[in-house]
Formats: C-alpha cells, sequence, structure tokens
DNA sequence: TTGGCGTTTAACAATTTTGTTAAACAAAAA
DNA sequence: TTTTTGTTTAACAAAATTGTTAAACGCCAA
C-alpha cells in the first residue's frame, strides 16, 4: 500500500503528465488523491515544493530510463528497438510529462540546476557515430539523429488532443495510427 | 499605433508563446503590455475570454497559415522546402504556441469545437498520397508523413530549454543545431 | 463651451488559493 | 494505563487573483 506522500506525489504525475493538466491547485491535487488538502503542506510544505519533488522526479526518472537501455551491450538495431518499445510505452502513460518539464523550466521561479550531461547519453552520441561510419544509419551530427528520433516518438503523442480536433479523427483510430508509429519511425531511421 | 485592446493581446501571446509563460496572471499580462488590469476585463470581459480570445486566433492562425502555403500549385519539393522555412521561422517566434494550445484543451472549462477538418489539409494528405504513388517519398499512410515532418520540425524547437539542459549545450550552439535542421529533414523526408 | 462618448484609472469587493495552527486521532512504546 | 510519536483533520488567517464600480480623462461634435 502506497503512503500518503507517495500517493500525494502519484497523483499529482498522474494530473500533470497524464491528464496534462498543469495548473492543477494544491485542492484539486489532494481532491484526486482523495487526500486532506493540508496533508499537502504536511508532507512537501509548499505547493511550490510539491512542483520543484515532481520537477526533479521526472528528470530523474527521464535520466535512468535513458541510463537502463542505452549502455546495454546490444547491438545498435536492436537497442534502438528496444529503446523505441520503452520510450513510447512511457509516452503513453505519460504523454505530457515533456510538457510538465518544458512549463516548470519556464515558469518564474525556477532555480537552474543540473548542467552536467548524462553519461548514458554521451556513450549513445559514440554509438551513433560508429553506426554512421558503417552506414547503419545516414551521416550526419549523432545530435540531430537523437533530435529526430526522440521528435518522431513523442511530437504526435504529445499533439494528440489538438490533432485528433484539426484531423476529425476518432480515438481508436488515432490510438492505431501511434500504435503503427514504432515501425515507421525505425524504417526513416535506417538506411 | 496598435490599439490598447491589440496590444494586450499580442503581449498575451508574447508571454505564452514566446515565453512559455503559461500561468500568466492578468496583472502579469497588464505589467507586461504596460497598461492598467483593468483594461483587461474592459476588452475582454474575463481572465478566461482573453484566453479564448487568443486560443481561438492561434488555431485560425495555423489554419491560415497551412492554407497560404499548401494550396500553392507548385512542385511538390518545392512546396514542402517553403513550408518548411516558413513553419519553422514561425516556430521560432512562437515556439510554445503548440504547447499553449494543448494546456488549454486538457484545461478545465475548455469548450470543445471545430470538428471540420481543413480543406488545406485535406488536399495536401491528396498531394503526398500522389508523390508516394510516384515514389519521390516513401509510401505508407499520408497522415504518417505529416506526423513525422511537423515532429521534425516542432519537437527540438520546444524541446530547447530541457535539452540545452541535459545536453549542456550552449544557446549559440543549440541556434545553429536548429538553424541545419531545414536541410536534414529535406534529406530525411525525401528517397 | 458644453455635452456625449469611448477609454482609462484607482479603489473596492469578491473569490480563490495557499499556508498555519491547534486539536483530534491512532498506534506503538514506556 | 499513560506517554509519545507521527498522522490527519477542521478552522482559521493570509495572500494572491480576479472582477466591479464609479469617477476621471481626453477628444470630438454639436
Amino acid at each position: 500500500m502506497l503512503s500518503k506522500e507517495e500517493l500525494i506525489k502519484q497523483t499529482a504525475k498522474e494530473l500533470f503528465f497524464s491528464k496534462g493538466y498543469l495548473h492543477a491547485t494544491t485542492q484539486e491535487i489532494a481532491d484526486a488523491a482523495g487526500v486532506n488538502r493540508s496533508l499537502i503542506n504536511y508532507y512537501f510544505r509548499s505547493r511550490d515544493l510539491l512542483f520543484q519533488t515532481v520537477y526533479r522526479e521526472a528528470v530523474d526518472g527521464l535520466k535512468l530510463q535513458l541510463d537502463k537501455v542505452l549502455y546495454d551491450k546490444i547491438p545498435f538495431k536492436e537497442k534502438l528497438n528496444l529503446f523505441i518499445d520503452v520510450y513510447m510505452k512511457e509516452l503513453m502513460k505519460y504523454p505530457y510529462r515533456e510538457s510538465f518539464l518544458i512549463t516548470e523550466i519556464c515558469s518564474k521561479n525556477f532555480a537552474l540546476k543540473e548542467k552536467k550531461k548524462s553519461a548514458a547519453l554521451a556513450h549513445f552520441l559514440q554509438e551513433i557515430a560508429q553506426e554512421m561510419e558503417k552506414g547503419t544509419i545516414k551521416k550526419g551530427e549523432p545530435i540531430q539523429f537523437m533530435f529526430n528520433l526522440f521528435a518522431l516518438m513523442a511530437f504526435p503523442v504529445i499533439m494528440t488532443p489538438l490533432y485528433q480536433k484539426l484531423l476529425d479523427i476518432s480515438k481508436e483510430k488515432y490510438n492505431k495510427l501511434i500504435a503503427d508509429r514504432k515501425q515507421i519511425i525505425l524504417e526513416s531511421i535506417f538506411n
């Protein structure tokens, strides 16, 4: 069973990352979690600190996720296959996690920090450079390859509600389109 | 010279779309515009209506932008070249416009509407299908082609603050990377 | 000049949101 | 049993945000 503190955090993440409800008040979070609002202040002191905690855990989680897959000593193509699978599953669960992070960074009282490149990422960039040499993938800046990869995975998921509107597509059909993307991404990436 | 009403709207767009400051209060918008806060109520009645107005104009603007380029009777490759140019310029000016739209759609009191596919978009999808037949571009679902296109353009721009942090890249270098993307996108799209 | 009209402002009121405090509660330790 | 500790709650207080009103202002036309 979840501690109330954990419950509050998970509920906040649910609201932010899954529902894209970035304006959530402490009352709304408390209601969604089924706890008294004062508990938020008891465990996190202030709304701001709750947000900071959620932000930090999201960034750490993102890094951890990268580390786990990108360090593996498996063939490149296999690794990408696995990575896309893992990352897109996460995207389905938390489509707005990246949006939340960006919004927080852009918000008024945001304290910069970070500033140490993920080691796994650096390693992966090297691996990409090697594969470019080998000719498995198109030559170019490895970072641009990563940009492409993440863009192709994340953007259509993030844009779901708007694209559904603009294209007048049913939820089911849209889900199908997203599900098909893994293969499409792989095809568009490899020579 | 801009009317105050227009000034308020433009300033709000500046805060939302350019600065990604989606939590802006009416006071902050008024300050940024250099007008008395009451003017917002005078011209827009309520904060909510200001947001709705900005939302609507953003969607309409987006559609208009698509219409202008996508209806042109110019060769496909040329059209895409032009389109990427136009859209990415807009993205540089308003990197968070799409984020704002998504956040609004996900927000509590959002009234659905829309539900008529842009004619230009439908036309463009047909054109894509034709080009697939011709073999100019890889065969597949035309919508997926569009997903890819928009993702490759928008996502790295939207993610700028986070990626700059995670990759520990200077603003200048990041801008260079973004500038290079037009060519990269064109290459990754055509056979 | 005066009266009317749209604009702008400050002052106020109402509401919403957040933070604090003290008391109630429950379970384990003394 | 009483104490202690940590948890939970309701009531209150403070702050922030939004909305309203009436008066002031400026400008043009009568």
